[in-house]
DNA sequence: GTTAAAATAATAATCGTTATAAAATTATAT
DNA sequence: ATATAATTTTATAACGATTATTATTTTAAC
């Protein structure tokens, strides 16, 4: 993914969106670390950069992004809004040991069928919660609790 | 489903929950209505039957729920926790227009696949928003704005 | 350069939820 | 039965993420 600061520029202004310096920066760090960040997560590292970023904009920010789709809300716990500028349908799963939280891709055609025949839908939204395979593996050397790994 | 006193007593009391009548209200309510409610919408209704019911209950009441798993939380919108006492893996579509939540059920093996081998998974949530048909229909009637119907 | 519009920042308000402490209820032991 | 302890419920306050409001700054238009 191209997150030079004329590749960001270029995608707002795309959208009609005024390439400000504030919304570039959140823009780029959205694409360039896809951790799926909170506010508070973007407020206070773009902050090293911009010492006068106020937390209103990033939430102006983020909320214009949201209208023009150019990137997600992740909705996993509650009071916790996270985006994630990969707008394409998958999946996050979150580990409850570690907090972090992993994409996964799904065929999208999966979900949607059946009973929601003729309706139009305009999101689509996985997400599973456990322990990841990392917090699994030091768990069992610590011969933690045991769980089930699961293996599709 | 069984929603007599009796048996959501029996219910609680199956999972150590000590039967109290605010508790037994709150899953009854649940159980009988499958609106996935807020906290809010269980609080007012109750209130009706028990005048003297604090909001704090329901809070607590659903917190036991959930640890138990007795209930699944329920995120599709920031801000508006709602409590499901169907378990079972399902989705839920919301309808953008109209408010309402509608289940839908799918093989759940779909999901979970890949790049998760060796996880523990212990929760699945799926969502959708969109369109629901009848306000699709609606708003075909009145020549609104057109959507893409889906169709699986 | 001056004026108008837009974006940002600072501050206060809101609202769902959680924490705390008091009151009421229920269970236990004598 | 009654006193005591434990649990549950209630009332109240606190909290924290988000939103609203207003002022200030920046950008664009003339």
């Amino acid at each position: 993914m191209n997150t030079t600061i004329e590749a960001v520029t270029q995608k707002l202004v795309n959208n009609k969106i005024k390439p400000s310096y504030p919304r570039i920066k959140v823009m780029e760090y959205l694409m360039k670390w896809e951790s799926h960040p909170t506010v508070d997560e973007i407020y206070s590292e773009l902050l090293k950069e911009i010492p006068t970023l106020s937390k209103t904009t990033v939430y102006n920010t983020l909320g214009i992004f949201l209208e023009r789709n150019l990137v997600q809300l992740i909705n996993i716990e509650e009071h916790e809004a996270r985006f994630d500028a990969d707008i394409s349908v998958h999946g996050h799963f979150k580990c409850e040991r570690c907090a972090r939280i992993e994409d996964f891709y799904f065929d999208e055609s999966i979900i949607g069928a059946l009973s929601l025949q003729n309706c139009f839908i305009r999101e689509k939204h996985v997400y599973l919660k456990g322990i990841c395979s990392a917090c699994l593996d030091h768990n069992n050397a610590e011969g933690g609790i045991k769980y089930d790994s699961e293996r599709n």
